[in-house]
DNA sequence: TCCTGTCACTTGCTTTTTGCAAGTCACATA
DNA sequence: TATGTGACTTGCAAAAAGCAAGTGACAGGA
C-alpha cells in the first residue's frame, strides 16, 4: 500500500537495526516460525500455544507480505479462503531461528524444540 | 529484584518464544550490538545513530542484567560510574546477530557493517 | 565560592501499540 | 431455517514507546 523503499532505513544504515525494523517485536518470528514449520493458514497460526491476538495477527501477515516474506495466495475459489507461505526470503530467516534454537538450548533450561509437520531443507535444531 | 525462575516460560515452552520474550521488540539488541562493538557506557549506548529515549535504554539494561546477560560494574568510585559488560550468555548472542547481519546483507539493500572498535573472537561480518 | 559541565539516570506527559472480547461476512452443512 | 467455519475487523482499555526536561553527585575553572 506504501512505496516500500521510503519505508527503508528508518533508523539506520545498520543491518541489525534494518532487521528489528521489520521482525522486532514479540509475534512477527512466531508467525515466521509456525510458516517454517509447515502452518499455512490464519485459524493455524491463530491456534498457537502462545495465543496471539487476531488482530495483530492479520497487521503482522499485511507486513510480512508487503515486506516480501510470505505471499498470500487463494487456494479455494467457492468460498475463497486464503493460504499463506514463505517466499526464499522468508525461508532465508531459517538461519537467524536457528540461532535463537541455539541460545535458549543452551541458556534456557527446559525449552524444547516443537515437531514440525511439513519440511523445508535446514534442521531448526 | 525477582526471583527469575517464576518469570521464565511466559507463552510457551518454545525456544524461539523464549528468546523473544528476551530481545522481541525494536531496541535490546541494538543494545547487545553496541555492547559486541565494544561500547560500556550508557553514555555511549544513549550516543548511536537510532536515537534509543534514554528511559527505554534504563529498562533494558536493567532486563539485561537481570537476564544476566551482562553485567554492571562501577569503574569509578570518586564520581560514582559505571560500565557494562556482555556475559558469556550475553556473548553467545553473537550468532543471532550474525545471522540477521547475512540476511540483511542479502535482502535490504544498502546495509553498512558498523565498525568495531573493540574485539570479542567472532567476526559479525 | 560560584558557575558551568559531565555522567547516569528519572520523571511527566503524549502518542502508539497491545491485548481482549465481540462482531462481521461469505459461504457450507444439516 | 439454524448452526458452523474461516478469515478477518472493530472498539476500547491497558501497556509500552517517544520526547523533553529535570535531578544529583561530582569535577574543573574563574
Amino acid at each position: 500500500m506504501n512505496q516500500s523503499a521510503t519505508i527503508e532505513f528508518e533508523r539506520s544504515h545498520c543491518p541489525v537495526a534494518n532487521v528489528l525494523d521489520l521482525f522486532g517485536d514479540k509475534w512477527t518470528l512466531l508467525v515466521v516460525r509456525d510458516l517454517i514449520l509447515g502452518k499455512t493458514r490464519y485459524g493455524e497460526f491463530a491456534q498457537s500455544v502462545e495465543g496471539i491476538p487476531t488482530n495483530v495477527l492479520a497487521d503482522r501477515l499485511k507486513r510480512l507480505e508487503m515486506a516480501g516474506v510470505v505471499v498470500k495466495k487463494a487456494y479455494s475459489g467457492k468460498p475463497l479462503r486464503y493460504q499463506y507461505e514463505l517466499t526464499e526470503k522468508g525461508k532465508d530467516l531459517v538461519p537467524i531461528l536457528e540461532a535463537m534454537v541455539a541460545w535458549a538450548d543452551k541458556h534456557v533450561p527446559g525449552v524444547k524444540v516443537f515437531p514440525r509437520y511439513s519440511g523445508y531443507n535446514s534442521s531448526l535444531e
